[in-house]
DNA sequence: ATTTAAATGTTATAATATAACACTATGTAA
DNA sequence: TTACATAGTGTTATATTATAACATTTAAAT
């Protein structure tokens, strides 16, 4: 088991208890008070972070969301729904989709070690407004 | 049918003839001599190319491809492969994969209108070496 | 011809991310 | 326990990616 430095359980601490995805600038701000002044800090914590699968980056918006699915060790194989209204976003843990992807195979010969999916849409909230 | 304007043709053109993705600073670059001079120029093509599907956003490069799948007429359903060696990026075109998708129903009741897919891997030529 | 929408040109600036270097803490193994 | 290796930190500077705001021009629609 992993654990992890001063830095990481900082960021880590502050992007698992926000309900929404973070940005890297908008840790920065709210960890400085706890001493964490520079970009570089952040950004560092981040990369290891996402590497042992704490957290996912959501690339369509450069953010970063704890990972909600306690069987992702690794940031391998993601997925996530995005609702372009309200911007919510949530880990998809689907044992179909899962399987589907982690054995897709390309007709190119392509092997496959990591792949991220992301759903765009209107959450069920946003659906009936 | 859809006719590009002069600055969406002349970056259009040059996302199409590039064997790999382009950044956007790197197509100012090459647009410079035709009189191209701004990034905001680049972004404002980049955006009217993207919604009307003649090329596609690499999200985890930060990159533009021509779309290699004539039916793809709009940026809704893409899936790529990227080889994590040599950076060669390869649209999927796969008519079971985009069926799954574009069928797939999450639990939270979410209506997917748009997905992007990202695969990762070594492509052929990377594996042998 | 008049109106409307789309595209352009330009300057400035915001937001996201990394390079380089010096130093410190932690774990491992002779 | 001392040497060594690996991972993490702190700091300054800078690179890269992307948008705001505003004036003007072009193309399309009525
Ligand atoms: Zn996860
Ligand atoms: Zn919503
Ligand atoms: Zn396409
Ligand atoms: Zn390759």
């Amino acid at each position: 088991m992993h654990t992890l430095s001063k830095n990481q359980q900082i960021i880590f601490d502050i992007i698992d208890k926000s309900p929404e995805p973070m940005k890297a600038y908008s840790i920065l701000f709210n960890v400085q008070k706890k001493g964490i002044k520079a970009p570089l800090q952040v950004y560092r914590a981040l990369d290891k972070l996402v590497e042992i699968g704490k957290i996912h980056k959501i690339e369509s918006r450069n953010a970063f969301i704890a990972c909600q699915n306690s069987s992702c060790q690794v940031s391998k194989a993601t997925a996530f729904s995005i609702c372009e209204s309200c911007e919510k976003v949530t880990e998809i843990n689907n044992s179909s989709l899962s399987k589907y992807l982690s054995n897709f195979k390309d007709k190119a010969g392509m092997k496959y070690s990591k792949y991220n999916l992301e759903f765009f849409g209107l959450c069920k909230k946003c659906t009936t407004k």
